[in-house]
DNA sequence: TGCGAAACGGAGGCCCCCCTCCACTAATCT
DNA sequence: AGATTAGTGGAGGGGGGCCTCCGTTTCGCA
């Protein structure tokens, strides 16, 4: 897992963590190719100090995408006491949620990347269980593969929705598909 | 429906084709906001020639996607001889295919505009009649509007796949949701 | 409190894009 | 063939993003 030193000093500290929060909400809103001046504006910091914090584009959004997977990888131990379906069908929901503000990592799902690579595992590493358990439990048919479901539902984060109803209504229509 | 009027002279009736189609495939490649100079590139034409015959970059996108709209609309037409299910699934393939190398008709899915307003009431003519069919026949369970069906699907195409046969069995997985 | 080192931040050079304007080119008409 | 005029295309000004560099500020140790 690649992770990035904080710097040592106090006021370094403040500004590293101001960027990492800003270039977070910025990837969100515009994408991986947010501007690097606006990230640092909105951090309330000057573009050198970004630029020595993270030399290239790419080590700050792999110091944002690294800190997400690991959240995502925590909600699947979370959920791990529910039923097999549900717990399947929540962390997935979860995914969805989640992801739908930070595209970010759909746009990377298939970027070739060492860093890219381990991340992926990781996440693959959490949800794969939850339906291997679903799939023993008969609760989900068996010729889905964790691959197949992924990309499913990260579609769905990027499709535009009414509103938050008809986002959960048109997941959990998906979802039927893969009943046993 | 708003139509362009393509220019008299010949000459400038090539260019007007070569810059709808440059515009085509830049905005397929890249997104509503591709470069307006580099479509003017690909086309082989001038800047000047492209401002003249679209002096917004919101008109050379429109005359590209009712154009696309149309021939998406023809699609519905085409299918309408397939027994219910086999009709609806054929159009939303169609949907995916066709709009996967488009991208833009679904990042304008829910973007205010008269102009947009009407493209898509013309694609849900077309494809809801075909859904309207398949409920009545049974093969459809009744608590799904053509617009979750529209979302669902469209999210599809801005999924990453491995390849076309994890595309199509994540779709058919998708579709099987729907059975009544 | 004083000092050295660490950190800051923004000016500036570069590049690409947007859009306008107008001297030039060539299609069409007679 | 020559005149008329629609059509061309690219230079250029403005804006903004990228990234480097370095004079200035601030921290934190002693």
């Amino acid at each position: 897992m690649v992770t990035v030193r904080r710097p040592q000093r106090a006021d370094a500290r403040r500004n590293f963590d101001a960027l990492l929060a800003a270039a977070r909400d910025a990837f969100a809103e515009n994408g991986t190719d947010a501007s690097l001046e606006d990230i640092a504006r909105r951090a309330g910091v000057g573009i050198g100090t970004l630029y020595r914090n993270f030399p290239t584009r790419r080590d700050l959004f792999e110091a944002v995408y690294v800190e997400e997977v690991d959240q995502l990888s925590a909600a699947a131990t979370a959920v791990a006491s529910l039923p097999p379906w549900d717990a399947l069908t929540a962390w997935l929901h979860r995914f969805v949620a989640y992801a739908v503000t930070k595209r970010a990592i759909i746009e990377a799902l298939n970027r070739e990347s060492e860093m890219f690579a381990t991340c992926r595992r990781t996440m693959y590493d959490a949800g794969e269980p939850l339906l291997e358990r679903a799939q023993k439990a008969g609760a989900v048919r068996t010729d889905v593969s964790f691959d197949d479901l992924l990309r499913l539902v990260s579609g769905l984060t990027s499709a535009a929705f009414v509103d938050d109803a008809q986002r959960d209504r048109v997941i959990a229509l998906a979802l039927d598909g893969l009943r046993a």
